[in-house]
DNA sequence: GCCGGCCGTCGAAGCGCTTCGACGGCCATG
DNA sequence: CATGGCCGTCGAAGCGCTTCGACGGCCGGC
């Protein structure tokens, strides 16, 4: 009675390659290749392996395969720690990246930002991972360099000031930006404010805040509009002071271009309470996710950022970069606007 | 020019425990046992070979040294997929989780539950993870058995019905469903509504759900409160639709305790307009997320989840079981209320 | 002054897997 | 009928690390 005799001396219900190869009655590299495809072996020889694979509920080990194979099949997803506004969509592209990466056989190991540059090292020295994806990219991001000169491939969430030598995928923002004007414009809207993310967000050189103003201003030279461009803060009284303010100083606007997820709900709240009912006398367009838009009352015209296609395109284009072959330095998603009930011609046309 | 001599013939770039041996002039268990800390090693010694490790940049392979030591220093972190109503607390939770992992030498293996039991099985089977945290337990769970079985570690979040042989965290909703109903009680209070889940959540066996409304049940009971408890449905409409109807049904409600972070926000702003002004007509009572209480209008009187405490309790569980020592099978976080702008002594007494 | 211990270091044996070269058969070909 | 390939399988050499036993010195005790 001391274990099983053929049995490796080790943990009792440890199954290694070596029991399958044993009970299948073939070599450890046949299992291998069976396993991995990368020979051919016999129809009747395959399926005896994977019987015995079931039979003994074999899971390879992963560290080892690592070691042998020098590939991990895990990613790193690398997210901003301080979990501020734009939460709903972070989870949502977390989730998008897991789920295509399962897919794609690989498993994602999540990673903090506030290791910082450190830790990416950490991580891609330790071969832990094959490859990273790294969310919450600032135009001028300290990891950039780093990750330029590191051996494993990264996709970057968001467009860097140089992307040359990256991969970046995001929502073409600088298009969001028009595209909400352009709407806005052919209703007839001549006094248009956009209400962006907190100063600190484009102190911070956050390439969506900049690249989306950029895109309202643009649009509303081509259009003939005015804009008010005003960064927005999110504390629970500030916001209703803040557009009273606003309002006070512009009576004549007759739209918000609203990009700051958590302060479209309170804004639509303030708005009736100011005078101003949503569509009638105040046009709302948001940049927010979708099932924002659509709980909304009313129901918001959006351009919804598309977290879930950010991350699945993020996840392929990295599997791309991992079997070496190449990619684009910039993907940029086209925005699509989706017209609900917020927005309207105004009812005076001011001027003209 | 045919490389480095005395360097691996592998990529140029990969510096292992053998180059820094030599390069130290030591052993490469030397090596190993100053970076573990698991023998003695002269202070002389010890310094020459961080000063190696420093100078080639070196970081231990991370297969190599769990295919070696059987620890992979990893943990996992299985979320729910579905990205409902929770999300800032789970995110919370999640970098919570990846701090206090880091800290403890540890990295998060980020894991959906849409794999199943099977995923969980695969994941630990492989010897990726040392543990698993596994959030969003269900009372009556088809993970749990399975946790129970595993030889690897688990914590899980949430109680299910029956938590022989597990380790369980969570906020003790029983006591927190309580202790709002007294706070209601004690201001006068006597006709109360909880406004709970989408009976989805209730239908699913989620715990926290029912263990609220179990507790709010006793409270009333024991303080003579009469309570309604409704599910609630999140769409958009509905809500002041299901609202209205719940006053109409009851006119006499002067409180209400709501479990729902998505359906808060809208529930206050719906309410005035029903003639009912928070706190002088209505009381209400929130159990979310401290943040969410501060930002609504007026303030809310809450019962936060303490999303980033239970994460760290996890991960300071688990590391427990993965040292062997002994821990408790269930672990309930005591709620605290907060008591803020949103609750106030009923205007009229209602009988008595 | 000798010996037992301890301290600091070394060498080597794996950990479980992949992959490369080798090697028997078998079939098709000349 | 010999020959050359190819197909399917095997054995063995690592991958980079941890850990165990061994082994010299050195110190203190008797």
């Amino acid at each position: 009675m001391t274990g099983t005799p053929g049995r490796s001396r080790r943990s009792p219900d440890h199954v290694t390659i070596v029991d399958v190869a044993r009970h299948a009655g073939v070599a450890v590299s046949t299992v291998s290749y069976v396993l991995s495809g990368k020979r051919a072996i016999s129809e009747v020889t395959r399926t005896r392996v994977l019987a015995s694979i079931r039979e003994l509920g074999y899971h390879p080990n992963a560290g080892a395969r690592a070691l042998a194979s020098r590939r991990a099949n895990t990613i790193a997803l690398v997210l901003p720690l301080r979990a501020g506004m734009q939460v709903p969509v972070v989870m949502q592209f977390a989730i998008a990246v897991v789920t295509t990466a399962r897919r794609c056989d690989h498993d994602v190991l999540l990673v903090t930002s506030d290791e910082g540059p450190s830790g990416l090292r950490r991580i891609a020295g330790s071969a832990m991972v094959d490859g990273m994806l790294v969310m919450d990219v600032e135009l001028d991001d300290s990891r950039v360099p780093l990750l330029r000169d590191l051996t494993r491939p990264s996709v970057l969430i968001g467009v860097p000031a140089d992307p040359t030598g990256l991969t970046c995928v995001d929502l073409d923002f600088h298009r969001a930006g028009q595209v909400c004007v352009e709407h806005l414009a052919r209703l007839g809207h001549r006094r248009v404010a956009l209400l962006g993310a907190p100063a600190a967000v484009y102190d911070r050189g956050t390439g969506f805040a900049h690249r989306t103003r950029a895109g309202v201003a643009a649009a509303a030279d081509r259009h003939g509009v005015t804009v008010v461009t005003q960064p927005f803060e999110e504390g629970p009284a500030s916001i209703r002071q803040e557009l009273a303010a606003l309002l006070d100083r512009h009576p004549d606007l007759s739209a918000l271009v609203v990009q700051n997820e958590a302060a479209v709900g309170p804004v639509l709240a303030c708005l009736p309470t100011l005078g101003r009912r949503v569509p009638q006398d105040m046009s709302v367009v948001a940049i927010c996710p979708d099932q924002f838009a659509e709980q909304a009352a009313p129901r918001l015209t959006s351009v919804p950022v598309p977290a879930e296609e950010i991350g699945r395109q993020a996840v392929a284009l990295l599997m791309r970069k991992l079997h070496d072959e190449p990619v684009p330095e910039v993907t940029l998603l086209p925005p699509r606007l989706t017209i609900r009930d917020s927005t309207a011609a105004p009812t005076v046309q001011v001027r003209r």
